[in-house]
DNA sequence: TCTGTTTTGTCACCTGGGTGACAGTTTTTA
DNA sequence: TAAAAACTGTCACCCAGGTGACAAAACAGA
């Protein structure tokens, strides 16, 4: 999730933003809190310390990860998307009215900023890519396929993939239900676009046919 | 769309920029051309120096508009998004390189990034919204309620929301079809939530009541 | 190897909503 | 003001996919 090299908060700590930095207080969260949460909270910005939160958006049956903040990434309380920590963590907040008068100047601040803003509408557009796709197979499709592209193993009898993810959590993945991807799944391997073989490990023999079979809806 | 009062190209066009401004090459598109598209297209940052144009979001049959972008904003072509012009345009061009290597320490430009992705953001918070409500009438619902809050007049009968749209068009904008949103709305008119009066002219007697309506789906 | 637990495949049933069709209404245009 | 075009309401029909149920299969311990 780096753009730059440098780290801000070295950047930030040194002497000459010693006023600046100390515009900052420093907070602590346990593993699971929440920093914030859509609609309740303050305004404020903080800074990552230490440790991993995780940014996503919740809504009653549905989550979407919008991604991981690390060490030096900045980020709002003020949005709606939910701020938890995934283990205990230390972060430097302020206002932000304080943080626009002092901090905004800082090109590292704000080049911090662009990254991390960058990510999370990168993969914003992702969720809505998955949401658009009407028909589950497409969905389905689309989710091994990525799959594939991204963490999938060369093999004589094709591309391997192994998320060991049950039918289930894969369900729940493409916003489906256990029993509709069961089929689905299935229905793909009696057409031989897919072996599988054992829990949460399929193989692939043509990527391409596969994805073609996914989301060619001509009218 | 603005969050800093000073115009990034009056920044831009200060003395001590001048080598940084030459870095620049100007571009001009007319009315209704791309700028970009995703997949094709080089990978290059440009600034906006006059006219309007707009990103959105585009799929086989739907489109979903991300923003607008005016004077002084910056963006890429290199994204999944469209952009073109709503009328004749001229921008400033420079690629990725380049951009990183002079701009990104300019406090001004950084800014003027955060400012675009962050309202990008938003709305595409606000796409996601839209696009996990599975039933058509939450959705519906949802549009009408947000309409009446940002645009809606008040008036005896209630809140006099003027969407110049016929039901083809709302009904696009909800993703679904004429028909089922035809029924729809007579359904709520029947129910005694809405007044439709003229075309594309809605009366809300009670928004709570109406929001109440689309979904609060109990489990 | 036997047994309880988790994961799967499949079926029958039901609902939401897309589609085409068509009539009635409103608006535009000549 | 008559004719054409654009909207709107409804209906009958159909399909994708969610749900509950249940049996088969796979696994994990002991």
């Amino acid at each position: 999730m780096k753009f730059l090299e440098e780290n801000l908060l070295d950047h930030l700590q040194r002497p000459e933003f010693a006023d600046l930095f100390s515009a900052l207080s420093p907070r602590a969260y346990s593993k699971g809190a929440y920093l914030s949460q859509p609609g309740h909270g303050e305004n404020l910005i903080f800074i990552m310390a230490s440790g991993r939160v995780r940014v996503y958006l919740g809504y009653e049956e549905k989550e979407f990860n919008l991604g991981i903040l690390t060490k030096g990434d900045i980020y709002s309380t003020h949005t709606r998307t939910f701020v938890q920590a995934l283990e205990d963590i230390e972060i430097l907040v302020t206002d932000v009215a304080t943080f626009r008068r002092n901090m905004v100047k800082d090109p590292e601040v704000t080049a911090a900023m662009v990254r991390v803003l960058g990510n999370i509408l990168k993969t914003s557009f992702s969720i809505i890519d998955g949401l658009v796709f009407k028909d589950a197979n497409s969905r389905l499709v689309a989710l091994l396929a990525g799959e594939a592209r991204k963490h999938g193993v060369e093999s004589e009898a094709g591309i391997k993939v192994s998320t060991h993810l049950s039918v289930e959590q894969l369900a729940r993945l493409v916003g489906s239900s256990r029993q509709t991807v069961s089929t689905l799944l299935g229905d793909l391997v009696r057409a031989g676009l897919l072996v599988r073989s054992g829990r949460g490990i399929f193989i692939i023999p043509d990527l391409l046919l596969l994805e073609s079979v996914g989301g060619v809806e001509h009218s």
